[in-house]
Order: C-alpha cells, then sequence, then structure tokens
DNA sequence: TACATTTGTGTAGTTAACTACGTAATATGG
DNA sequence: CCATATTACGTAGTTAACTACACAAATGTA
C-alpha cells in the first residue's frame, strides 16, 4: 500500500536521512511562509531572537554555547541579522576581544509580531504531533545520544558479532 | 535540573533546528565509523548500494524518484561513487537521454562486508529507540507533515485567530 | 514532417551547518 | 615582567541538500 519511500523500507538506517529530510522541508515552508506574511527575516533568526530577549546583551561565544551551535553559525547568523537592522554590536568595554550582541529597537517593535507568529507555528506543530508526542521523543532521542553516540552504539553493536564468532569457534 | 539546552526549552518553534542538529551529528559519527573501520565509502552512499542492489540498474531520475532526492543530489553521490570505483554508467540504448547506474564487480565484492556494518547500525538503533518507536514517530511525522505542510498549518492557525478577534470586535 | 513540448541530464549558484586555522587580546607563571 | 598559554572572534574551505536554468533527445501534434 505504502509502498511508495523507498527509505523508509530500510529501517533505521534511513532515519538520519529522513531526519534531514524533514527538517528541511520544515525550513523550506518556514522560509515560503516568512515570504508570504511580508517578512524580510529568516527561518533561524527565531534562535537569536528569543535568546536576545531573555538575555538582553551577550557575546558571540556565549550564544554558540547556550544554543548549541558552532560560534562560526552564530556569526553568520547575526551578520545577516546586522545587515538587516535587527542587532547591534558593541565590543566589549573589560575584554577587547569580545563582541557583545543585542537587539536594536527596530527588533523591539517587531518583536510582537513575529511573536504572534511563533506562536501559530507551535500551536500548529503542537495540535499535530500531540498525540505521538513529537518533542518528547526527540528529547529523548537527543539525550540518548548525547549519552553514546551512533558510532559507539554500532562499534558495541559490530563488537558483539566478533565476540559471539570466537565463542562458536572456541566451542 | 536539565536546564541546558536553550533550544530545548523553545518548544516546538526549535523542532526543525534540532532535527538537524540529530541528523547532522548521525553523519558526522557515520563519517568517523566508516574512517575507524577503514573503510573508502561515505555516510550516505548506502542509499545507492542499497536500490542498485535492489534494482540492478536505474537511470538517474529514477533513483531520484525512488529515494526522494532531487536528481542533481543524485548525480552528486553518483558522481563520487564513479570516482571511487563503486557504480558504472551506460548510456541508455532506446532512449539516448538516460543514464543507466549499476553496481561494479568491487561494489559487489564489498557489499557483504558493508551490509555487516550496516546491519550492527540497523540492531544498535532498534535497540535504542524501540520502546520510544522512533521510527513510526518519525514515520508518522512524515506522513503528517506530506500531508499539509508546515506553511499550511502555520498560516491555518494564524487565519483561525483573525477570524476571533474579528468575532469579538463583532459582538 | 516541421515545430512545440516534454523529459532526462548536467551545471551553477544558494543555504546552513560544520571543522580547521589564523590573529589579537588577555591571563598565567616562573 | 616577559614568554607562553588560553580565549574570543574571524575567515576559509567542506558537505549535503536544494532550486533554477541550460541543453539535447524524444515525443506529440497540426
Amino acid at each position: 500500500m505504502e509502498e511508495k519511500d523507498f527509505l523508509q523500507s530500510l529501517g533505521y538506517i534511513g532515519f538520519a536521512t529522513r531526519l534531514k529530510r524533514i527538517s528541511d522541508s520544515f525550513l523550506h515552508d518556514g522560509r515560503k511562509l516568512y515570504k508570504e506574511l511580508g517578512l524580510d527575516i529568516e527561518p533561524n533568526w527565531y534562535i537569536i531572537f528569543k535568546i536576545l530577549k531573555l538575555e538582553k546583551k551577550l557575546s558571540v561565544t556565549e550564544i554558540a554555547e547556550r544554543v548549541q551551535m558552532s560560534h562560526p553559525s552564530v556569526i553568520t547568523l547575526t551578520d545577516n541579522m546586522i545587515a538587516a537592522g535587527y542587532v547591534k554590536t558593541r565590543r566589549g568595554r573589560v575584554d577587547g576581544r569580545v563582541r557583545m550582541l543585542e537587539l536594536t529597537r527596530k527588533a523591539k517593535i517587531r518583536l510582537p509580531e513575529l511573536e504572534k507568529m511563533w506562536d501559530a507555528g507551535e500551536v500548529a506543530l503542537e495540535t499535530a504531533f500531540r498525540d505521538i508526542n513529537g518533542l518528547e521523543v526527540i528529547g529523548e532521542i537527543e539525550r540518548r545520544m548525547n549519552h553514546k553516540g551512533f558510532k559507539d552504539r554500532a562499534m558495541h553493536e559490530l563488537q558483539k558479532r566478533v565476540n559471539r564468532s570466537t565463542k562458536h569457534k572456541k566451542a
């Protein structure tokens, strides 16, 4: 019946590819949503908006740590937001190396409108995935893979097989 | 207690970003696994190995359709596999435009070894996510987002709010 | 049968993440 | 207090997906 998708027929081997596909489709749709609403912002800027709304001022590295991204990714994100006038930058006073980031007035003015949209997205997904506990399952996957990554798990499984066949030879 | 991850605190807004992060970490770990095992193959080649093992010969477009990727992605993947000697190519006889792809002898010889490793990965993840039905949940997310995408769901939710406030004004 | 359309492949350019490395500022320790 | 290490940021280059467009071959149609 739904034999359509080859990747689905592969089981967990296709897991990562499928996760990427889903996330790409969200990203793509998010971009279209912003466009359709006439907003000149990009899908992942919400991360910076949200954390700078909460913390007022943060350095590049602080943001990178808090959101678990590499600092170059944070720089790219925020550079674009600076170009669009939503983030401003000031060199650290005590430590001349750090660059502090904060939201501009323009950002704060736009925030209510943006949050209205993010809330709508939030509720839409919460409604869509409530019964399958989407968020909880993803959280659990993160937790487990954080604890022990794919490589270690696969190696462990391979090792078990080697052990089994060694035992067979011994017996 | 586990207040560590800012994205997790955001709910479904961070959903796509987190999915991407998980899939990136799988990809990264997969690459390390192959390296550690001394295999000169790349993480996503399994898709092509698997489908060409099953179907023997397929064109670029046929593969793209079957695995739900864009055809340029298929070309990039298979070009690398051709360079590594795992895939060969022949122009279609009836239709001069199509390029048929199939596994080389080298690929067929390596397949048992590769499948051993893929099986180990499969079992490792099946074991890790059995109790939370990881695969089923992902399948369900795919199915639902395929049926109605994020943009439409969010727009619908936004529209409901507009309607509500209109009604309020009327009342 | 000539012309328009469709189809299959190929190429170029975009995006969003990453690692690796370079550089400048600060901190440390003998 | 100078040399070395560490830290924060910036830049360059990689990866894997995508869309948009170009072009050639095949198909359909008037």
